[in-house]
DNA sequence: CTGAAAGCGCTTACAG
DNA sequence: CTGAAAGCGCTTACAG
């Protein structure tokens, strides 16, 4: 319960000499950084973050926003985050929550509780990221907007799912299924362009009613799915939107004709440990999920100790298309 | 980055009416609380938090610590807890990781960053939980310590484990392995104990061979389990800590001889998505991953308005065996 | 019902 | 190298 007050009468100092003490200034003469130590050890005494910040304006502390905390995808995301904080020496992670309207954030951001904010997938829609952006220093993990001098991490969606598709393709696929995310985000965007292209490149026309978009949750692919089975549309590959989506699929397809394994292939983003325990393991593109998360904090941590606000930089990682048994 | 200051200026009032109004004080005249609010829409401001909360040493925020942000069983509890702040009208929550020492969650504590500290199973030791519990308003969900005046929320694990044991035990299973959580936690304890306790009452003797505790991860399990088959140990049942473990022994038992199924069962704490996309699915004792966070955060917001940090109480919810496929 | 003033616990020009 | 003082942006007795 002591304060730098406390410290310093007991040290003999002024608040003053504390404070520098406490802000490692070098200007502190040896004897009475000592006394000072010793009173702070003395009483306990650790600094109150909340005064600090105030009268600092600022936190050294960033927040990551996450569109869904039970993604294991982004869990990974987060301790590569979680590895790049701590290797910053001095900034501090918050993890919030979607629940949070962008006006919770922009006021975390105005009153100094945070310096940036990091913004996993696509949590806010265009007008607001651009509005936080022009501001406060903001880094975009996964996902990202054109046209607006933004930062971001992400990996080649276009390309990855361009070479997906090329594999299902070698390996002699003609009707295959194209499961989007549910949200029409870029990464959704980028994945759909790369399939097409893909197909157009082999010569294979594009069907619409292969393409398969479930907006209200993952029971519905196995629906959607289903009905196509029964209607005597053929299936031979699949390729979808995340782990989960393929797992779901494998198991609501188990009781029917179709059988999907390495020739009538199944390939999903992002290769998360879910993939690895489903029968037949799911063959993936598998996303750099700790390295996005951890170089998107060193570009959100650079933007905050440079003041470049409106200098951003755009970072694409490599992917890998990992073959197990779809 | 306009203030009380401001806002009191444009509205020709004392910043103590302003701040009369942004509180919902009653005795503010409404001529003068058209004025505040006319001006505070204006000058778009927003009250500063870090000032606000100095001020009034309380900040309306719960930190809810986690020892591993991608179990999705956690996650699961997370969104009970997010739920009940959402009811809980003001409060506001922000997790911390497990990367932050004791001492981290100690001055947040003290300095009223956070109002009060909800910690899902064991981050932390005896004695860490104890002097934080002894000091600050504190819960834990999912685990437990005795003999402290601890208020927690969790499931009947001693009970939960000796109903899965018994259902292995009715099918005739008679050499079951036990595989334990790593740590030396309540529940861990619990559940051996359970465990033991079915065995002892069917007339089983406990062979301490059969108990396994991987110590340095999942991987683990599969060399631990796959050296018993080898060496030619009957193993007909498997009770498991998580779902993940159970998950794991499915893969690695793939190419053995072994065949887990609805006979030779499976059994696993606690029922996540996992045990849905696996094959077979998993049966397990379901535990009510959304109540106990729902009911953690309800326990620690009344502690934590009523300042009854020493006053304690413990809800056990109830738990549900649900078999699939093995 | 309202305002002037003190104070939450820090940091930082400024003067010496 | 150090201290007195101002100030970050709020809230809250206190007096009127």
């Amino acid at each position: 319960m002591s304060s730098v007050k406390d410290v310093a009468k007991l040290a003999e100092v002024s608040v003053a000499t504390v404070s520098r003490v406490l802000n490692q200034d070098p200007t502190v003469k040896t004897k009475n950084r000592l006394k000072v130590l010793k009173a702070i050890d003395e009483l306990h005494f650790s600094p109150n973050i909340l005064a600090k910040n105030l009268r600092k304006k600022s936190s050294s502390t960033i927040v990551i926003v996450m569109s869904s905390i039970s993604n294991p995808f982004f869990a990974d995301i987060v301790k590569g985050a979680q590895e790049a904080i701590r290797d910053s020496n001095g900034y501090n992670m918050i993890i919030g929550t979607t629940e949070w309207q962008a006006d919770t954030y922009r006021n975390m951001l105005r009153t100094n509780q945070v310096d940036g904010i990091l913004v996993i997938s696509s949590w806010a829609n265009e007008q607001t990221i651009q509005d936080l952006n022009a501001h406060y220093p903001v880094v975009m993990c996964n996902e990202y907007y054109e046209n607006m001098n933004l930062s971001y991490v992400a990996i080649d969606n276009r390309k990855a799912s361009y070479d997906a598709a090329c594999e299902l393709l070698q390996r002699g696929c003609k009707h295959i299924v194209y499961v989007a995310g549910a949200k029409d985000s870029s990464s959704v965007k980028d994945r759909l362009g790369g399939f097409k292209q893909a197909l157009a490149d082999a010569g294979v026309t594009f069907q619409p009613h292969f393409f398969v978009q479930p907006k209200k949750g993952r029971e519905e692919i196995g629906t959607l799915l289903n009905d196509m089975v029964d209607r005597g549309i053929p299936i031979d590959g699949l390729l979808t939107h995340s782990d989960l989506y393929a797992a779901h699929i494998l198991k609501g397809m188990e009781d029917r004709t179709i059988h999907l394994d390495r020739k009538t292939g199944l390939i999903s983003f992002a290769g998360t440990f879910v993939t690895q325990i489903t029968s037949p393991r799911i063959s993936s593109i598998v996303q750099p999920a700790y390295e996005l998360g951890f170089t998107s904090v060193q570009l959100l941590l650079r933007k905050i100790k440079n003041k470049e606000i409106h200098k951003s930089k755009q970072v694409i990682l490599n992917h890998q298309l990992v073959i197990r048994e779809t």
